[in-house]
DNA sequence: TCGAAAAATGACAAATCGTCATTTTGCGAC
DNA sequence: GTCGCAAAATGACGATTTGTCATTTTTCGA
């Protein structure tokens, strides 16, 4: 018995010593994961080397290739812990009440707040999508992105199934909700990858790309007919209304309580590297 | 005088040599372009090694860095080279004979054209658009390449412009031309990397990215009333007339004189990197 | 055939990713 | 306290890669 008990009580201890550590070990990992997304975006993706993460962590190279499997790996976690913001992000707005078009109109709202307040998440999104990576990468973390993608998807596409449901909508060409969705996510994807080009818009001749962006889906959803059309309601006031009510916050963070402004100051960008 | 004659004679005599030169300079440049190009594509950017470059030009490193300065100087002259065939693909739609509405079809149908005809393209500009390479690149070439995109827009630009003019469109919402073209820009850009992706759309629900980027278009166009509207016309006969009378040869090296064709055959995906 | 200028070459330096033998640390047992 | 083992941390090292530059080779007119 007592030999039961002592053999308990380690255990138990073992175990509790265990959990401690696991913490620790997942504290020290987004440790890494803040430094790593700081030198990210200010040197780069070829400017954060593993040696530089090293020395600004103060652990060795060894310990930081225990927690990922590459570089890119490491990428992909950082891609995952804003991605889950964006999906937190996505199913508030989707809760919006109002018309189905409004509910649409606060995810672009929650886009936009999105990428103002993690302008570094569209770089290594970016990065991700361009670098082939799927068999280097830590299967868990790729179905992580996977699955936090897909969340992100559907929400929308919910609101897409529930407006065609109420006869907000009707889908004509054989278009499918993903399909709008689809035409929802290049339009703003094409956005913030022009947005974060080294040339600026304006010499394009684009003042402020967030409006384009906004006029842009505007547009897009009206030429579908999708009711309320923008032009017979108030279209900034939804706007208005949807950061006061959804995201007071972020909207309070991004925009200083100027929750009307509409010339929006720019993204920031990339620092060159060194 | 005599001397005065060698002296002319030998100038023009050099000159000539010297020419001769530039030109064997220039198809060398050409000939390095083209395995590279090969290369990019088939390996990805990480895959196409300056060392490998040269084995397979078989010509040394140094000779090489006598026509780059750098990688991405040599992934930007391959960017100039087919965002100038962009451009003719452009300038040729632009002159369909139509309604601006039309014309701006064909452009779509021209961009299609040229992301099918050269599918690596679009993964080299999307790499200059990544890496920040301003400054290490040499600057003739990357006002070349900012010309010719500038020239790209300001086609789809005037055809915007013709169209405020005839009374076909009206810009609402302070909309200008530029914005216009940068929402069609948006789309584009956004499909097309989604399309590039690894993860395969059809995952994502969507059948055909082609068709449903043809579909957004339509609808954005519609949307800011741009007439004639695309549901009162038959918008599949504008489209195989535009490749039947514009781009016959391309259509039939694409889609093999299938002009009417509606489900295409999907892009062509980056080998894994070795 | 000669010689100078131009061009080509590839060894080399520097930087980077990822590995792994070696060292250090943590922790329970006595 | 200290012993010993397992787990964790370390950083030197191998393999690549980019870009440079002293040296060799070629070109071409005299």
């Amino acid at each position: 018995m007592t030999i039961c008990h002592f053999s308990t009580y380690r255990l138990k201890n073992s175990m509790a010593t265990s959990e401690r550590k696991k913490r620790q070990i997942k504290q020290r990992e987004e440790m890494i994961l803040d430094i790593a997304r700081k030198m990210l975006v200010e040197r780069g993706y070829p400017g954060m080397s593993m040696d530089r993460l090293a020395d600004a962590t103060e652990y060795s190279k060894g310990t930081i290739y225990q927690h990922f499997t590459c570089k890119e790996d490491l990428v992909l976690a950082l891609s995952i812990q804003t991605m889950s913001k964006r999906e937190e992000f996505f199913r508030r707005a989707s809760t919006f009440q109002g018309r189905t078009r409004e509910r649409i109109v606060a995810v672009g709202v929650a886009e936009d707040l999105f990428v103002r307040i993690y302008p570094y998440h569209f770089r290594s999104e970016q990065i991700v999508r361009l670098t082939s990576l799927r068999d280097k990468v830590t299967p868990l973390r790729n179905e992580t992105l996977d699955a936090c993608e897909r969340r992100c998807l559907s929400t929308v596409a919910e609101i897409v199934r529930t407006a065609v449901g109420q006869g907000d909508v009707v889908l004509r060409d054989g278009m499918t909700p993903e399909d709008v969705c689809f035409g929802l996510w290049c339009m703003t994807m094409g956005a913030h990858t022009l947005m974060a080009s080294e040339i600026p818009l304006s010499e394009r001749g684009v003042r402020d790309g967030s409006k384009s962006l906004r006029f842009a889906t505007k547009y897009f959803l009206d030429g579908m007919e999708w009711t309320p059309l923008m032009n017979d309601v108030d279209f900034g006031a939804t706007v208005v209304r949807i950061r006061e009510e959804i995201f007071p916050a972020e909207t309070q963070q991004v925009f200083g309580g100027r929750v009307a402004e509409k010339s929006l100051p720019s993204l920031p960008r990339q620092v060159s590297s060194s």
